[in-house]
DNA sequence: GTAATTGCTAAACCTAAGTTTAGGTCAAGG
DNA sequence: CCTTGACCTAAACTTAGGTTTAGCAATTAC
């Protein structure tokens, strides 16, 4: 082991299961800054463990990288997540993931009274609901079943 | 109007409110099947518009493309859905539709028993269920927040 | 009849989150 | 010293679901 310590990008790899392409991603995108060693390499605080255990819980979240940036360059002097501000992150992950819930209930909800209405010709079909998409695909289409006003 | 009758891809888009590359694109991907007009012009038939509905519900249920397609193709003479084949594939909406929702409740119940045991260290941190993700990025890692068993 | 609109194709481009490849360098063990 | 394995960069490639562009052809409107 190196004096000069410090873990390898292989190191970090082993330990939080991420390709060493993926983290060299990461860096790319600004999520960890490691430092180089005399020789050029890359070398990773202890911190960064936590670092990246934290972006990919967020990535499960549905959180972007940028988004995910974004709250980590929040943290005041760009720390490392603490106990503390893990507490106050994941009250919000909490309620995007109700808002999720909640989203995917509402169109089962409207799933449900189309089963049964056979709407597959209906003027307004309540399966079709732009502002409250699941998949977020775009602005998405405003007439379904070839029933648009003539 | 032509006496040769039938939807121009303009005509389609217009009542669908998909963009016109949208349903060429469609049709590359073999969602549709347009015949052509003298001119060598796109012409579709009224059931397409059931049709394009049809794969943009699918969508909102988070369905790609392929799976679409795959449905549309199990159809008998590969026919637009009718109001008993939509009973039948709404069923198995339904089906899919329970499975996210169960499994982003799942992770909610994991995340709340996260704020409370602040594990941001801990040995084995239950928001990381590899076999369980919401995301479905890929295979994952296997450790969190540093705590690779050495 | 002519201009404006719409349609055609093929290929390039786009985002997101990486992986892969090519060609070369560094570090550790014997 | 020498080999092997880990590491380096830059750029290209991947998947999904399309959009944009360029250069023409067909249709429609006046």
């Amino acid at each position: 082991m190196a004096i000069n310590d410090g873990l390898s990008i292989g190191a970090l790899a082993d330990r939080t299961g991420l390709a060493v392409s993926a983290i060299r991603y990461y860096e790319a995108q600004g999520l960890i800054r490691p430092w180089r060693n005399a020789g050029g390499q890359r070398r990773f605080e202890r911190a960064d463990l936590r670092r990246l255990s934290f972006v990919m819980i967020a990535q499960q979240f549905g959180f972007t990288l940028p988004q995910i940036k974004a709250e980590l360059d929040l943290l005041p002097g760009a720390r490392t997540p603490t106990k503390a501000d893990w507490a106050k992150i994941s009250a919000g992950f909490r309620a995007a993931l109700d808002q999720r819930i909640d989203t995917l209930t509402k169109l089962r909800d409207r799933l449900d009274s189309c089963i049964g209405c056979g709407c597959l010709s209906l003027q307004s079909c309540a399966l079709y609901n732009p502002a409250d998409s699941a998949g977020d695909k775009g602005q998405g289409p405003r007439f379904l079943m070839g029933d648009s006003p003539d």
